[in-house]
RNA sequence: GCACCCAUAGCUCAGCUGGAUAGAGUGUCGCCCUCCGAAGGCGAAGGUCGUAGGUUCGAAUCCUACUGGGUGCGCCA
């Protein structure tokens, strides 16, 4: 049930009536036309510009139309006021008992405000991706808490989901990570080692490096590297890649599948993937331009095999084989998203730090030529984290062995809060998290104040019982004309836009709207009980009243429930009372 | 030099893909709180939506050019 959808539907019915009967012409196109709540709540419950929009391509008078339309939707025991107003807008106010029936579907309906947008589409959400080089820091948290959320906001829309974590194991990057591991075997064998320049010395490699020598004994001891170099890789990869699960499941992050980069070599899905594009005439051998105003110390031009990105939005072509005849680090990103369309995905989403913008071109161009057009992909990119500690900035220093992980965040306020707070922000938008101001509990802590709202429900729920039958069943079947206080027909309201906000957000890929539209409801239900000290009529537990009980309690709970529908999107579980 | 992202109240940020008088929190100022629902409540002030043009019934939103900040830019993944 989406009320806005149901009253545009009856707009464009009556639109069609008046096209019938000569008001409109025949052939208009009502793609533009739009139900809405006003801004200004004085002005009604919804208002549709169908007129103004309609007015220009119909050659009519906007304010005629909307008269003319008034006229017919009023017939719709729904609407009882319809109002011509300004340029043209048509203000509706609608009976009561349609705002009734949204609290007893909220009430009783499970899938309140889920929507078939998607259609059962097959969309994977790639995210999190982080290089298997260690454990995850804050801007990785950002990214898999982000991508689960819209992963969960896409699936609760419709859509069939498939999270995905693509491991980087193919590149040099994981021989640096065999090399520091290696050091780390040395030393548990008791051997004095140092760190140079390019390996990685952080604590985390020692047991790795424990385990290793647990496993291979002194094998591998003043041996070369040809010798030992692919099983440690192999060894420290699956550690370091368990050890990035267990992260992601403290925050209750869990993958569909995780694709291996190295998995595609071997297989000749790379070399599929380009002669695809080589089919396309999309390969070719060439030169390219050094970047005008920073050219790099040693350039000097060098053939390479190209991909032609520009033919598809990009803005200059892009190597896929570097001089010596080996893949660039693009070519088995290309495979990759080859790989996802050949899997019969209809949209894809990949999540991206900040710093990787520069690839967003690149890869929708192959992703668009690979699929002719016909998959799209759409890029998120999530932008930094800056770490507070009371007000103070936390000083990040890989050299100094204070970078912050997601097991530091979460250990100290929670995966909850953790998720929560990272989704009130848009995600192109940097985020400051201080670890105390995440944890207070005032209003302005958007975290507290939802779930106190979802708390107080709880436990004015548990007051009533003691007056009132104040099970969900019961309450269903209660009679809701009592709830006329404009506190209570705003919560009323701000219920209805529950299913419309869930559509816009997903449309969007923005799942941030979840957490705001919550702290929004929230507020308006706090309102509503802070009503109630001035005014015990509003109060929600009415003793000796059990009619007039039920129906505060059936709102209540109904506000409650959305909550954890919201909640549920963003993969928060809220605490059922606050201490 | 080029590309992408960002610019909204003193501060931190929303703004429903073009709608009506641009919102919230915080901060500031004023009032309210012995108890019956105060981990607060009510109200006020606060804006040239970075600048300048353009598109149209209508622009914070779309287009162009600037200004300022962030990110990135061939054999690193």
């Amino acid at each position: 049930m989406n009320l806005f959808a149901d009253i545009r539907a009856r707009v464009i019915a009556c639109l069609d009536d008046m096209v019938a009967d000569g008001t409109l012409p025949d052939g208009l196109s009502t793609a533009a036309v739009t139900v809405e709540p006003p801004r200004d709540p004085a002005h009604g419950d919804m208002a549709t510009n169908a007129a103004m929009v309609l007015a220009k391509p119909a050659k009519v008078n906007p304010r005629a139309i909307a008269q003319a339309l008034a006229e017919k939707l009023i017939a719709d025991p729904q609407i009882v006021v319809a109002d011509v107003a300004g340029p043209g807008f048509l203000n509706m106010r609608l009976s009561p008992d349609v705002w009734q029936k949204v609290v007893k579907v909220a009430l009783t309906d499970p899938t309140y405000g889920q929507s078939t947008l998607g259609q059962g589409q097959k969309m994977m959400v790639e995210y999190v991706s982080a290089n298997p080089t260690g454990p995850l820091h804050v801007g990785h948290t950002r990214g898999a808490v982000f991508g689960d959320a819209l992963a969960r906001l896409m699936a609760y829309s419709g859509y069939d989901v498939t999270k995905e974590y693509y491991i980087n194991d193919g590149g040099a990057q994981v021989d640096v990570l065999a090399r520091s591991v290696y050091l780390r075997y040395l030393e548990a064998h008791g051997q004095e080692v140092a760190f140079p320049e390019g390996t990685y010395p952080g604590d985390y490699l020692v047991p790795v490096g424990q385990a290793l020598k647990d496993k291979v004994g002194d094998a591998f001891i003043d041996k070369g590297e040809e010798f030992w170099l692919e099983e440690v890789r192999e060894f420290a990869t699956e550690r370091m890649m368990d050890l990035i699960r267990e992260d992601l499941a403290q925050l209750g992050v869990t993958m569909d599948n995780f694709f291996s980069e190295k998995s595609l070599y071997g297989t000749g899905l790379i070399e599929k993937a380009i002669s695809e594009l080589d089919a396309k005439g999309l390969i070719y051998r060439g030169t390219l331009e050094p970047p005008k105003g920073k050219l790099p110390e040693d350039w000097e031009p060098r053939e390479q095999t190209l991909f032609r990105s520009t033919a598809h939005g990009d803005d200059v072509d892009r190597p896929v084989k570097k001089s010596d005849g080996s893949w660039t680090y693009f070519a088995p990103d290309i495979a990759y998203h080859y790989d996802k369309v050949q899997r019969g995905f209809d949209q894809l989403i990949d999540v991206f730090g900040a710093d990787h913008g520069g690839y967003v071109k690149r890869m929708k161009a192959a992703v668009s030529a690979l699929s002719d057009g016909r998959v799209p992909l759409d890029i998120k990119l999530t932008q930094l984290v800056k770490l507070y500690k009371n007000g103070e900035p936390f000083k990040m220093s890989k050299r100094a062995g204070t970078f912050v992980t997601l097991r530091d965040v979460v250990d100290q306020v929670g995966p909850n809060v953790t998720r929560f707070h990272m989704l009130t922000r848009k995600n192109d938008a940097p985020l400051d998290f201080d670890f105390d101001k995440v944890l207070e509990q005032s209003k302005d802590n958007p975290v507290f104040y939802v779930n106190y709202a979802y708390a107080r429900v709880n436990s004015a729920v548990a007051k009533a019982t003691m007056f009132a039958a104040v099970d969900d069943a019961t309450l269903a079947g209660v009679d809701l004309s009592g709830l006329t206080d404009e506190a209570e027909l705003a919560v009323i309201k701000k219920l209805a836009e529950w299913p419309r906000l869930v559509e816009i957000a997903a449309k969007g890929h923005e799942p941030h709207r979840i957490a705001f539209y919550l702290y929004d409801l929230a507020s308006d239900f706090h309102a509503l009980y802070n009503r109630g000290n001035d005014m015990p009529a509003l109060r929600f537990v009415q003793e000796g009243d059990s009619d007039t009980t039920q129906a505060k309690i059936a709102l209540i709970r109904a506000v409650a429930i959305v909550i954890l529908h919201g909640l549920g999107i963003l993969g928060v579980t809220p605490a059922e009372e606050m201490r």
